[in-house]
Order: C-alpha cells, then sequence, then structure tokens
DNA sequence: GTGGTCTAGACCACG
DNA sequence: GTGGTCTAGACCACA
C-alpha cells in the first residue's frame, strides 16, 4: 500500500487514513471496483488498531466513495463518485475562507495563493507514479 | 464585535476565535496597533469562558499576529505580520492537498477548484465591513 | 521521577516544570524517545493540577523538545533537539546580561562570573542519576 | 537617560527599569554618589506610572545600590556596593542552571556557552559609551 | 482594571 | 487509558 501515516501529527489516524484513500482514488491509483486491504489486513500492514481502519472504511462507506461487499471485501464504488454535494461545498469555502485569511495576513497575494491552490490540485492528481 | 462563533461546531470555539480575528484582520477590519478587547470583555460577549479567549489570544500572540501591550491590553501587532513561515506552507499545503484531492474525486475540475480559491480569497480581504 | 517543586517559589510551577524537564533531557537521565508520565499521573505525584502539568508540556511541545505520540503518550522528541535558535540566543544574552550585571557591580570578577557559568554548565549535564 | 524599556516584554517594567539602572552602574555610566532624576521626572520621561518607578527605586534601596537622601534626592549609594551575597549567589546559580540546560540541550557546547558568558560581561562593563 | 497562574471538575475524541 | 477542550471560580502581579 501507499499509505504513510503520521502518528505524530494533531490530525487523527483515520482522518489520515481517509485522505490518504481518497488521494489515492484522486490520483487514478485507486479505480472504480478495485479491492481494498480488509480492515484486519490493513490495520496490521500499518500496525493500528482494527477500530482505527473500520472508522475510515465506514466514513468513506457513508460519503459514497468505497463500497462494502458481504464477500468481496472493501472495494472502491464502482459506480463513480458522489460528486460536489452542498455539505462539500460548505466544507470546502470554510477551510479555503481561513487558509485564505491566514495567508492574505501573511502577505501572499491573490496570484500566489491561486496558484498554490493549482499546483497542489494538479500534483495531487499525478503525483502518484511512484507508487 | 464582528465574532460568530458555531458553538455546536465540532471546531473548538479557540480555534474559531482564532480563524475570525485572523480573518478581520485580513479584511483589515482590524488594523495594526488596534486593540481588542479584554479577555474578560470578549468572553462576557461571546458568551464563552474567559479561558477559551485566552488560550485564542496567546495562540496569537505566538504566531507573531498580536501583541500584549502592557497597559494597553492586546493589541494587533504593530510592526507587520509575520509573512509566509515554511511552518505555514507546510500546512496550507497539507490542507490544499486534501481538500483538492476531495474535489478532484467528486469532478470539480482544476479550473473550478483554482477559482473557487481565488474567490474565496477576494471575499475574505473585502467582504468585510460591508455586511 | 527527579522532579523536585518549590510551590512557595515566584516562579511559576509550569515554568518550573519546563526547567526541571530540560535539565533532565541536559543531563542524560531522559533520552530521545523516553516516554514521560501522563499528565494526570505526572500531577498526581507532584500534588499539582494537571493543567499545570498539561501546559508545561505544551510549551516543550511547541519548543520541540517533546512530542506527542499518539497512543505511547508523551516522549522526549526522539528526531534530535531543536538547536540554537535565534530567539533562544536572544534570551540567553538578555538574561546573562541582567545577571552579569549585576554580578559585576557587586565586584564578581569576569574570571569568577565565566568560571561560575562554565561550573554550573558541567554540574547541569553530570551531576544527575549520582544524587 | 540611557533607559529604554519594552512594554511588549513579559519582563515586568519595574524589572526592566532595575536591571537597566544596574547595567548602568555596571558600566560605570552612573557612578557612586551620582544623582538619579527624581520618581516624578523619570516616571515622566519614561512615560509611566510614579508607582512603577517607585517599586524599581525601592528595591534598588533595599538591596543597597542606591541612597535616598531627603533633599538631595536619589543617587547611587556613595559608600560602594553590596557585594555577593548568598541570595545573589543562589540567584545567579539557579538562573545559570536553566540556561545552561537548554543551552547544553540544544547543542551549545561548554566552551561556546562559557565565552557567551564572558563576552556578555565583557559588553557589559564596557559597551556603554554611546549614551 | 489588565493578563497570568492555579485549582477543580467535567465531557469528548482517539485508539 | 490518553490528551484536548471547556467551564467555573479564585488569587496575584502589574500598572
Amino acid at each position: 500500500m501507499f499509505i504513510e501515516l503520521d502518528l505524530q501529527s494533531e490530525t487523527p489516524i483515520y482522518a489520515q487514513l481517509v485522505d490518504q484513500i481518497v488521494e489515492g482514488i484522486a490520483s487514478g491509483e485507486l479505480k472504480r471496483g478495485d479491492p481494498l486491504p480488509s480492515v484486519r489486513r490493513l490495520a496490521e500492514e500499518l500496525g493500528i488498531n482494527l477500530h482505527t481502519v473500520n472508522k475510515s472504511y465506514n466514513l468513506l462507506k457513508q460519503e459514497g466513495f468505497l463500497q462494502v461487499h458481504r464477500k468481496q471485501g472493501v472495494i472502491v464504488h464502482p459506480d463513480g463518485m458522489p460528486g460536489v454535494t452542498e455539505a462539500f461545498e460548505a466544507k470546502l469555502q470554510r477551510q479555503l475562507r481561513s487558509l485564505a485569511a491566514e495567508a492574505a495576513v501573511r502577505g501572499m497575494t491573490e496570484e500566489a495563493f491561486t496558484e498554490e491552490s493549482r499546483s497542489v490540485y494538479r500534483d495531487t492528481i499525478t503525483n502518484r507514479g511512484g507508487g
């Protein structure tokens, strides 16, 4: 697996795991219908608690990114991704507002902030070839 | 004060307060040297505990946004803001990466994401005072 | 634990605690990656409030001396210590200047002051564990 | 006067004032019997409260650095300075220990720390010609 | 009046 | 179990 966790981070492990899986889907490393490791295996691989993996998978299932089959286990949702919901739009704006405000106060221009966003978006989509 | 808190939010109150003050500085509503309410007054105004306000003020002081002036109380740092530190750059990229990945997965294009960032940045530095 | 607090001192308890932990690291009694007691346990051991311990731990975390490892609790930072920052250099000079001035006025020679510094430095890094 | 206060510092103003006067004596700028401004005048010059200056003067009088005459006002003690008391020795060691420990942890060698002390002592005694 | 410190007790998220 | 957050109420140093 391509997942790297930072156990010192203040970001909860389950949230890091969610992020990494979403990034895996964004980069194309994980495609529709692709299988994910079982809860037990992934927990063992990463050296973390079963409950933690379970929480991440459940969140991703609720959001519509993953599907849980009885026997096939966990797979990336085969029918496509959820789309831009109101909830996501709200979250996006809220977090961007916080970042933009601090960036502006620290002297980052609109152009610099915008280009940073663009650059990160591109990296996220493409920068996964090493895995 | 212009501060609005969501006491039900999962975002800690002190963090919301930090964000709102930074946004106040970004929008120009708070200028260099401007005084902020005392911890007690702001706490009373917002209906929260003074320690919560204190925590926010202290974080902003550490970051270099605020100064605690003996006698004058807490003021916006008069000598300019901290600038884009490595720590901020790292935080910015980390959070943008997470947002960009989810945006991409949900079908948001690079252009849409970039323009959203630009738009939010603009709103942040202008959309105050008119409300 | 090796920590001794003077609850009557005008030096805040949390600051004494910070000092003692740093001295513990300096003396080698605390090594990289070593675990520290939980805030609750240490607070109980020392007969102080857990928030006071928490404040000390947080300060040391910010400075880069400690790490909060998810699950392992608080540990001495395993990747080495922060190094001589500008902030520390400034603090060092400011405090030394004050001490040196009073020492000089009281008739302490440069040699005496310098040797006192050397002697204290040596004691600090060796005078533990044997006690 | 040669006194510069930092109203943003976490060091109390009265303590800064004490330090500066002691440094003035150490550097020779203030000699035995030299007059100091009246409480009222110095407070006005520095733009601080009467009580603050008073507190500083009283502390310096208690320590034996200053003398207060009925009519002549405040002067540097004409009969020489107090000498190295036990109390000062204790304070010196306590503060040096704290500084030395942090210096050691940050990788400063004994030689570097010792030379820093020597250098600061020298500056304190001589570096006052500009006033 | 201010901010700084300390205590006490509570709930929560995390793992 | 852990640390993180919040509340409540208290005392103190400072100016």
